[in-house]
DNA sequence: ATTAATGATTATCG
DNA sequence: CGATAATCATTAAT
């Protein structure tokens, strides 16, 4: 390994430094006040930390120009909370970031700084190892996948709003008032959720990519500094992206409420209630009177009354349900209404 | 503008 | 699954 021979000549050019002693942090600095000029090291830690920050700062201010995307329903979510809003990147950062980088690439305390960290690394290397992540396929993300993808959401384009609207119109038949215009309603609000859905989507695999570049950037610019594995790149990425993915369940459960919330309150039939005509309640209060002993009429009776009705067979048991329970509160409630305890009806 | 009537939904029970 | 009771949301009537 190039680490590994780097870290090797490193060590003994640093001249007996120990492995137990390169833990403490502490032990480097009283090894360097012994023996080689402490002030390099002194300078060199420096570069490297100002280095880290101003890049981490620049990477930040420019992943994230502008404010979070809008949700609908009131969940905010909790991970975008705190970004640390740095110090902005002034005029001259650049210039100063890039002198500020070749003199510590070409210092000459590098390589042996270098290898320290190499041997730090290599001791905090195994700890971190052993936190291996695993990704179980989410059954939370699966559900409201399936559901988006069910509603339609997030399935294959069908049309622009008003073309849509014009094929539920004439597919709808019939009466072109009646469910025709809620429904192409409907389809428009939808359809309207899907764009916002898709926008945002869009916007989250932006940013995450953007990000992800950025930080890769980081990382392979500071591996000439300090010892960085491809594997690590490999895991940040996987965090990052992991991250993002969650930010998008964010997203999805938003829009599932959003698509719920749109059902209900369109396809919910008590929105567009409408009476039924005199003739029907008509037939339906004459059976009903008539077998007023026994108000309940079999499936094939149901068949029959709703089909004299021009109603479903189900309206014809809601109506009996509705009549039966509001006869008898008419009817038998004479001698004693039924008074709640707090003295009312 | 209030209230009554009415069709539909929901929860609960057997 | 069907019946009941309570409740909702809309329409008709006052």
């Amino acid at each position: 390994m190039d680490d590994q021979t780097r870290m090797m000549t490193g060590l003994t050019g640093l001249g007996g430094l120990q492995q137990a002693d390169v833990g403490d942090p502490d032990s480097v600095r009283k090894q360097q006040s012994l023996g080689q000029p402490q002030q390099d090291i002194g300078d060199i830690l420096q570069q490297i930390m100002a280095i880290t920050d101003e890049s981490l700062d620049e990477a930040q201010a420019r992943c994230w120009p502008e404010d979070s995307p809008a949700h609908w329903g009131g969940s905010d979510d909790p991970t975008e909370g705190g970004r640390a809003g740095g110090g902005m990147a002034g005029g001259g950062l650049p210039l100063n970031f890039q002198h500020r980088k070749h003199a510590l690439n070409c210092h000459r305390m590098k390589p042996a700084l270098f290898s320290v960290l190499c041997e730090i690394k290599e001791k905090t290397v195994l700890s971190i190892r052993g936190v291996q992540e695993e990704d179980p396929p989410d059954p939370q993300i699966m559900r409201l996948d399936n559901m988006l993808l069910a509603e339609g959401v997030s399935g294959p384009e069908k049309g622009g709003g008003s073309a849509a609207a014009a094929a539920a119109a004439a597919a709808a038949g019939g009466s072109p008032t009646d469910s025709s215009i809620e429904h192409s309603d409907y389809r428009a609000k939808l359809a309207q959720i899907r764009q916002i859905y898709h926008s945002e989507l869009e916007k989250y695999e932006q940013a995450c990519s953007e990000f992800t570049n950025h930080v890769m950037n980081l990382l392979r610019e500071q591996s000439r500094t300090r010892p960085i594995s491809p594997k690590e790149i490999e895991r940040m990425v996987a965090i990052i992206h992991r991250k993002f993915s969650s930010i998008q369940m964010q997203l999805k459960q938003s829009t599932c409420e959003a698509v719920m919330i749109l059902r209900s309150r369109f396809l919910d039939a008590r929105r567009k209630r409408r009476n039924f005509n005199k003739q029907a309640t008509e037939v339906l209060n004459e059976y009903f009177y008539s077998h007023l002993s026994n108000p309940y009429p079999s499936e094939e009776a149901k068949e029959e009354l709703a089909k004299k009705c021009a109603i479903t067979v189900s309206q014809v048991s809601n109506w009996f349900g509705n009549k039966r329970i509001r006869y008898k509160k008419n009817i038998g409630g004479y001698p004693a209404p039924c008074y709640t305890p707090d003295g009312r009806l």
